[in-house]
DNA sequence: TCAGTGCATATTGTTGAACAAAGCACGGCG
DNA sequence: CGCCGTGCTTTGTTCAACAATATGCACTGA
């Protein structure tokens, strides 16, 4: 078996994107040994890939009963949003035009605009997704982009619970693509603003799509 | 040996209370079988216990060469001090003036002020860095919650590098108190300016404390 | 003397097996 | 029909082992 730094890392990587992209569906159990077998792992080191990735919000762990996929509520999407408006808004609001970051949001507005042509819905969430990132590094604080890949890696999990991908993203682009805009002449104010109604809509939208799932 | 839930949690702790404590100084190598015989708990649990305390910004992990306890930076300091102001000046500025959190602010000051007359400056310490957490609390979010525990746990790892703990907190006492009285008062604005300035204070005086450690 | 080289040693990374303890399923019994 | 005990399964934790990597030290050659 090959040695290399990091093997727990790497599992971790391969389950959080089989739960993201929902192969293990929220509320599924994940037994010890049968997906160590799974993964090719010991089951030491997946224990401690399951910790990681409880601690991202990912699994939830029941002690004595096992780690589960974890069930995003209500509550979850509406604590996830409270904190996107309470961190991205400002980031955006006190931006430098000419900062790095900017150039991963032009990126990040162009693959979408890619994908969705070409109707790949998934990667349209995967653009949207590093739009938002990209406006917290223009904070330049490593521990708040940290904080944050946590958090959409959990709104993705919430995604993945909803069916139509293409109503949840699609407006969402060309919006990116005018706060972009906003923000390199210089009017973060309204670029910030602009994203705070953005929030707020798309809040609502995933809560009426959570709620007729019931 | 008793098989409670959680052993690693309990163990995390320890080690937790042994590096805010300054028991383990900043850059100290962690040896995994040593530590794992001082603490009474296996190598696999020990090595669980790193990823968690790695995770929240104690310990530094270096691939094939070991673990460290984390040295904290002018950087760290700046970035740390970056996401406070992100996170409680809005905080105090949105906040609901009966909310629950203000119980825990109340708590707070008149636990520091205590802690002043017996002047047991590690308890002000304390209870300064709750205060800050009932701040963050008022947001009603327990993933900003949890994130803001963890960057006052780092907080406090870079205190422990610098001497004189009073100059450090007695003089934020009373600003506490007076912040409350204005958030009761239904004057959040100016609670959250006077903490914005608080603040901008702080970091100023820890980062000359820090130079002045070269 | 001193820089470079190579080997012995210690430490980390990962695995597999073992065992106690807790939960769970199932069937017997009142 | 409900209650309970028994046995199976899974988790929690430890231990021992081995490969891979880093560290330290003696040796070499100028």
């Amino acid at each position: 078996m090959i040695a290399e730094p990091g093997l727990a890392e790497e599992t971790a990587s391969r389950l959080r994107n089989d739960i993201i992209g929902g192969a293990l569906p929220p509320g599924f159990k994940l037994s010890e040994t049968r997906l160590a077998a799974d993964l090719g792992v010991s089951r030491n080191t997946l224990r401690e890939v399951f910790r990681l990735l409880t601690r991202e919000g990912l699994l939830r762990h029941e002690p004595n009963r096992g780690v589960f996929v974890a069930v995003p509520s209500m509550a979850t999407i509406v604590d996830i949003y409270r904190v996107r408006r309470l961190i991205e808004v400002p980031a955006l609001a006190h931006a430098w035009p000419r900062h790095d970051a900017v150039g991963q949001m032009r990126a990040a507005v162009e693959k979408a605009r890619g994908a969705r042509d070409a109707q790949d819905w998934r990667v349209v969430g995967s653009a949207n997704m590093e739009f938002h990132a990209a406006i917290v590094a223009l904070t330049d604080s490593a521990r708040l982009q940290a904080f944050f890949a946590q958090i959409i890696a959990e709104l993705r999990l919430a995604f993945g619970l909803l069916d139509s991908p293409e109503r949840l993203h699609e407006p969402y682009i060309d919006r990116n693509g005018e706060i972009l805009s906003l923000l390199t002449q210089g009017q973060q104010a309204r670029a910030a603003e602009m994203l705070a109604a953005y929030l707020d809509e798309s809040e609502r939208v995933v809560l009426a799509a959570f709620a007729r799932l019931g």
